[in-house]
DNA sequence: AATTTCCCCAACCGCGAAGTT
DNA sequence: TAACTTCGCGGTTGGGGAAAT
């Protein structure tokens, strides 16, 4: 079906926004909230797109935002959670591109990998996902570049590694491959992670791996097709996510014969609840967060006016009168919630660590270089949940 | 001091999901 | 159920400042 633009494109301003322009974006949105910004601009007398109003308040205007250089804990935080990220989408894709690599397919799980940038913010407040999202591509990445370990994946770059005889000794005899040995995942990913990861190769390929063997009519190919494709053409009730446990057992001829498969595949010893979680969090989070922790003021002297108007922003979307600093109850770091929620919440990060890098070296201020390869995660979560 | 190159990040774009009619 | 709207997300771009030459 067709889709109009978001706006009638004539006559709309684009590019940089001016001083005038914020203060009438601020001073309508304080009045009348925001929402529907289709109509904002226009009530606004901004001669904007409603999409570009949207943009400016939520990652640059809105009164929460935290401004400055990326701590060292949040830091860690993202390269933490994209890991996870990483490794599980690495986890569901990498044994169909075994078999792909020629394939649409491969540039398929290339092109889409999902970073899902807003779940890494609303775990660091006052930072946006595209403030996130630029840290990541600008710095982070190429950090992990230097250290030989793909981005991607956060294993080691499949370009240092003998590539060709990793493919074909996995298709001469795909039984035997044991690719978390060959690229060394086992002794790069804390094994708890990889368990984590694996954990959520059931969801992930109901809702991510069914799209794409239909886009590109994966039937053609003969490796693996019918195993995967009576699996991904399952009812839909297979997104309940209590039925997992069977799933990754359904496509022997392309399941991953870890070493500890037994354990990988053993989904049922992850909890269904969240119980434990504050244990995790205790674990896997700065440990000094605490269930009322308030954020920052917000460091908003854009135009230098009082902090007093700019704090209190009416949310159409709720029925009352939300407030950037209330009080966040309930901040278990779950995944559910990492997942879910772009509403900011908040984690309360340590200040106090140095950062030495590997070589013992003072790494440059803004370069902090992670511990990535030290992130432990208990296995009382499950990730599902977050699904 | 002038010019070029590099880098950062605010903003834009297209897409898809969810909601509405 | 289809058509359409709205919103939010991730990827990409390009202007401008910093650094290098």
């Amino acid at each position: 079906m067709g889709r109009s633009p978001c706006c009638d494109k004539n006559g709309l301003k684009k590019g940089p926004w001016t001083p005038e322009e914020d203060q009438k974006l601020i001073d309508y949105i304080q009045k009348h909230g925001y929402g529907n910004w289709r109509t904002l601009p226009k009530n606004a007398g901004l001669q904007r797109c409603g999409k570009s109003c949207r943009l400016r308040w939520t990652n640059y205007l809105r009164p929460d935002i935290k401004r400055g250089r990326f701590s060292f804990e949040e830091e860690e935080t993202i390269i933490q959670l994209h890991r996870i990220w990483a490794i599980s989408e690495f986890l569901v894709y990498f044994p169909l591109a075994l078999f792909y690599f020629y394939n649409p397919l491969f540039s398929y799980i290339v092109l889409n990998n999902i970073y899902r940038w807003s779940a890494i913010a609303a775990r660091l407040p006052g930072r946006t996902d595209n403030e996130i999202k630029n840290y990541w591509n600008t710095h982070i990445r190429k950090r992990l570049l230097r250290m030989g370990i793909d981005p991607v994946t956060h294993s080691p770059r499949l370009d240092l590694l003998d590539l060709s005889s990793i493919l074909s000794s996995s298709l001469y005899n795909q039984s035997q491959m044991n690719i978390s040995r060959l690229l060394g995942v086992n002794s790069l990913v804390n094994p708890e992670l990889l368990r984590l990861a694996t954990s959520f190769i059931s969801s992930q390929r109901e809702n991510q791996n069914h799209k794409f063997i239909v886009d590109h009519n994966v039937e053609d190919n003969q490796l693996c097709s019918s195993q995967v494709q009576d699996q991904y053409q399952q009812p839909s009730m297979q997104s309940n996510h209590n039925h997992m446990p069977t799933q990754v057992q359904e496509i022997p001829a392309c399941s991953i014969p870890f070493s500890n498969e037994a354990e990988l595949m053993n989904m049922d010893q992850f909890p269904s609840n969240f119980s434990h979680l504050n244990d995790w969090q205790s674990n896997a989070m700065p440990s000094n967060l605490t269930e009322n922790y308030v954020p920052l003021p917000p460091n908003y002297d854009y135009y230098a006016t009082d902090h007093h108007h700019h704090q209190t922003v009416k949310d159409p979307s709720s029925s009352e009168t939300s407030n950037f600093q209330s009080n966040n109850s309930n901040q278990s770091f779950s995944f559910a919630s990492v997942l879910s929620t772009p509403s900011s919440s908040p984690t309360q990060l340590n200040s106090n660590s140095t950062y030495v890098n590997n070589s013992g070296i003072e790494e440059e201020p803004d370069s902090y270089c992670s511990n990535i390869l030290k992130f432990e995660i208990r296995d009382i979560l499950d990730v599902n949940d977050f699904m």
